[in-house]
RNA sequence: GGGGUGGUAGCUCAAUUGGUUAGAGCACCGGACUGUCGAUCCGGAGGUUGCGGGUUCGAGUCCCGUCCGCCUCGCCA
């Protein structure tokens, strides 16, 4: 080893060791007869003193050193004079007196220096991302993603999973997702596809009879990028056999509460609290709210009906719903340009063409159309709404699906603003009973609202025959902040109800038969009753970075358009391979 | 594919209604300094204002196009 301590290491017990480190310039103070450097590595900063009087051709190195360069010194640890140690640095209280001092690689100036003073823009460090790598919070974001990871193993470990890799080329199915394809050279014209998520083989891992599957996989998905969205991304992804809903939810129960205890240290309150997805979108306007503050959505339908305003009384004429959001002593801290104009630009984002609001003010309803409501009209909004003096109304008049979505989006857009939320508390809940299917008006067919391979919640199997839009899922999503933090669903193993589901999508036998043969097979050699779910695992160590960007806890993210700017990738290949993979590009010059 | 926003020195930013030689802090180079810890002080160098075109006596600023970053709608079983 070139070093006998690390930079985060040396402490006052320390004090009169001959100790050797290595590690990047942070920082450096000349004083021409004592110099003074700031060692860094990833465990921390050490400061190391050169003193002229002791050897001045090292010193006269010393002094030449400057950021990012790479050294090892070799010194005595030393205590610092009273009153001259440094509080901020875990190694504060001492330095390291350098005897020896050798220059490893000296560096170009770097185009911007990771001491966290000013971090630059995204596609500055995404170029440089060896050098953005070397700031301290990007490296806590990565150890405790390391951390992370190794609590879920353990986890799993405990309670007789096996990890088992699976494949990453293998077949497309063109549902869902669109595939990252992968062009075959041997089997000309045929191409693989990069998993979406391993889905089908985990369920094959449970008809072969490894009743407690986990892996920590990468997925792929070839869809538009955000910011907690990447076009390869980590699963924690899960699978048993023999159980039924509630003992997979328990199971991540427990993990959860694993991964709070060992991240943050903090008892975590089990069972988690239990919504349907009827539930969420009725009371947030999403089936991910985030529930770390309420502000919830209210009906004021009956009132809208009575009243003369006409958009309301149209709306629920036609049988649409208004709703709307009580922003506690908000009245004073809107004011009607943001509300005519900025709120108003953000509720049409989700399809809604206005956003009426009303301030209480001297027990009545202020807005330019309170006068078309009766006082009593009024006083039963304020009723309803729970509404005091100086509060602000919000309201949307639109179908459930607009007026949900865009309340939802108002409603995170004032909570974050008006801060009325602890950024670090995790609001950890499970949603239940989404919809089996969405009804595809374009297609007239059925999509698959979770995946076509998710089984019937027990008490609709009745409606499959007769209403299929009523078919509740027996699937669940685990929610944290408002994120989908996890997805899955109890599975077909009844080829018979796979085959009742495909046809309910338009899949005809022959299609499914030649798409999914393999799997439907499977179903009929034995498969077990079975279930998983998959948690992004990116996401999490995000969350529990206190983070709101999941390329803070990528070591090599892509940028939103799914570029690496540092490798240039994707790029050309040689027309030789082109040629080998026998395709011919069609690009637009 | 749509909407929004940004791109000025190596980095972070400034530059009035279009008007002198595009500035500051940090970094860089040189000098001073034996207890600093965002060291300090003195001096210096550093610019294709993302790129291309246009309007104008004159463009960082206005117009058109384009590239790139970020946020977002659609999309993401």
């Amino acid at each position: 080893m070139l070093r006998t301590r690390t930079c985060g290491e040396l402490r006052t017990s320390h004090v009169g060791e001959t100790a050797t480190l290595c590690g990047w310039v942070d920082k450096y103070r000349d004083h021409a007869g004592i110099v003074f450097i700031d060692l860094r590595d990833r465990y921390g900063k050490t400061q190391i003193k050169f003193d002229l009087a002791d050897n001045s051709e090292i010193q006269e190195l010393a002094r030449h050193l400057r950021y990012e360069d790479v050294i090892q010194v070799t010194g005595e640890v030393v205590a610092r004079p009273a009153g001259l140690e440094n509080p901020k640095l875990d190694t504060g209280s001492v330095e390291l007196l350098v005897r020896d001092l050798k220059v490893l690689n000296k560096s170009k100036t770097p185009p911007f220096e990771p001491d966290g003073q000013s971090v630059p823009n995204e596609d500055i460090r995404l170029k440089h991302r060896y050098i953005d790598l070397r700031r301290p919070s990007i490296q806590q974001n990565l150890i405790l993603r390391h951390r992370l990871t190794k609590v879920v193993r353990d986890y799993f470990d405990k309670l007789d999973f096996l990890e088992i890799e699976t494949p990453m080329l293998g077949r497309s199915t063109p549902e869902g997702a669109r595939d990252y394809l992968v062009p075959s050279r041997v089997h000309e014209g045929t191409f693989y596809a990069l998993p979406q998520s391993p889905q089908l083989y985990k369920q094959l891992l449970m008809v072969a009879g490894f009743d407690r599957y986990m892996q920590i996989a990468r997925c792929f998905r070839d869809e538009d990028l955000r910011a907690d969205r990447q076009p390869e991304f980590t699963q924690i992804d899960v699978e048993m056999a023999f159980v039924e809903r509630d003992d997979i939810l328990n199971v991540i129960d427990g993990l959860v509460a694993e991964m709070i205890q060992a991240i943050r240290g903090e008892q975590f309150q089990l069972p988690l609290r239990r919504y349907t997805h009827a539930y969420c979108l009725e009371n947030y306007g999403s089936d991910k709210p985030d529930m770390r503050f309420g502000m919830q959505l209210i009906d004021i339908g009956d009132i809208a009906g009575q009243c003369e305003f006409g958009v309301f009384k149209q709306t629920i004429a036609a049988g649409n719903r208004v709703r709307g959001i009580n922003v506690k002593g908000g009245a004073d801290k809107y004011s009607r340009r943001i509300l005519d104009v900025d709120m108003k630009a953000l509720v049409a984002d989700y399809g809604a063409k206005g956003l009426a609001y009303f301030k209480v003010t001297g027990g009545k309803l202020e807005s330019s159309i309170a006068k078309f409501f009766t006082d009593e009209q009024q006083q039963a909004i304020i009723a309803k709404m729970g509404g005091e003096e100086g509060d602000l109304l919000l309201y949307v008049a639109d179908t459930f699906k607009v007026s949900s979505s865009a309340l939802s989006a108002v409603r995170n857009r004032i909570a974050r603003e008006q801060k009325l939320f602890d950024p670090n508390t995790m609001e950890v809940f499970w949603v239940l009973d989404f919809p089996l299917f969405t009804w595809n008006d374009d297609e007239k067919r059925f999509d698959a609202e979770h995946h076509p391979f998710c089984s019937i919640h027990p008490d609709d199997e009745q409606y499959l025959a007769t209403d299929p839009g009523r078919v509740r899922a027996s699937s669940y999503d685990l929610i944290c902040n408002g994120y989908e933090a996890a997805s899955g669903s109890v599975r077909i193993h009844d080829p018979k109800i796979q085959q009742r589901v495909f046809e309910l999508m338009n899949i005809s036998n022959e299609e499914a038969e030649q798409r999914f043969g393999f799997f439907l097979d499977a179903l009929r050699y034995g498969a077990p009753p079975h279930g998983g779910i998959a948690l992004g695992l990116d996401r999490w160590v995000m969350m529990f970075t206190g983070g709101d960007n999941i390329r803070d806890v990528i070591a090599f993210p892509k940028t939103q358009k799914a570029a690496d700017q540092m490798t240039g990738a994707p790029s050309e290949v040689d027309a030789r391979q082109i040629r080998d993979l026998h395709i011919k590009l069609d690009v637009k010059e």
